[in-house]
DNA sequence: AAAAGATGGTGAC
DNA sequence: TCACCCTCTTTTG
């Protein structure tokens, strides 16, 4: 399920068959169908991608933007794979087609087509995105360090840092061993320098990847466990043996192991 | 069969 | 802080 990186990941798989051809667009589900008949058939210039949010630039200044919230996906096959093409199209948004493949979107929270001032209006909003290789590490440290909330508030903070989300925040939490609750008026430059060095290579290793990986594998014998301490709630942390804990922070649980985040 | 929960976010109170 | 939205999977009764 998506995070930063996997926008990112998205933006890079459509860029390689997608970009500078003539897309048929459509929405078997029939949600996005106005605005899909609206860019049909017409050339999809670029994609970008910003902290959760992607956007395809079709022709004449028609953008979609599309957030994929907490369970939305793309899939991907072959025009000429009719078992493929007819599996669950209810539930298909928007599907993008060439003569060559077929990209499919369900679940988003978001799906929608604007243009470029509002695409302005959305990054405006959002604080430095950390696989973006110009992102402005200073802005971010600008608002951590004035705020009396927790880190492990302000790391899911979109308009802070875009494109954390809830496992990165654990694991970026544990890897810096940062104690969550500290307050963005306590935390020292070096703790978020450290934070900010290990979201750009996690996030951006993720987004080549496609999915999580922080936990070195090569220090574990559960060659199928790909983090440190997302979803390990009572198990022992793999680099104290002290049990995994989880709390809830502003609605949304939080692992952490309490012996190693002093 | 139904409910809960999941890597997200908004808007109302 | 809560309800709610989108979809699918896993857990519970």
């Amino acid at each position: 399920m998506p995070e930063g990186h996997s926008i990112h990941h998205f933006k890079r798989i459509h860029s390689d068959y997608f970009v500078n051809r003539t897309v048929a667009v459509s929405s078997p589900q029939g949600r996005f169908s106005d605005e899909a008949s609206k860019i049909d058939g017409t050339t999809l210039e670029k994609i970008t991608a910003y902290g959760k949010h992607l956007f395809f630039h079709f022709e004449n200044d028609k953008i979609v933007h599309v957030h994929l919230g907490l369970y939305g996906w793309f899939n991907f096959c072959d025009v000429d794979d009719d078992d493929a093409m007819e599996h669950r199209q209810e539930s298909i948004r928007m599907q993008l087609q060439t003569d060559w493949i077929v990209s499919r979107l369900r679940g988003p929270i978001t799906c929608e087509l604007i243009d470029h001032c509002e695409v302005e209006k959305i990054i405006d909003k959002l604080g430095p995105d950390p696989i973006l290789e110009d992102s402005d590490q200073e802005r971010a440290w600008n608002k951590i360090s004035t705020r009396k909330k927790p880190i492990a508030s302000l790391l899911m903070d979109q308009s802070i840092i875009a494109g954390i989300g809830n496992v990165y925040r654990a694991e970026l939490l544990f890897m810096a061993r940062i104690y969550p609750y500290t307050y963005g008026t306590n935390m020292l430059k070096d703790d978020f320098d450290h934070l900010w060095r290990l979201s750009k290579r996690y996030m951006k290793l993720g987004s080549f990847d496609g999915y999580i990986q922080t936990l070195d594998q090569r220090l574990v014998e559960d060659s199928n466990q790909s983090t440190w301490v997302y979803g390990r709630q009572r198990l022992q942390c793999f680099v104290c043996k002290y049990p995994v804990t989880a709390t809830m922070v502003d609605g949304r649980k939080l692992y952490w192991c309490p012996e190693c985040q002093i």
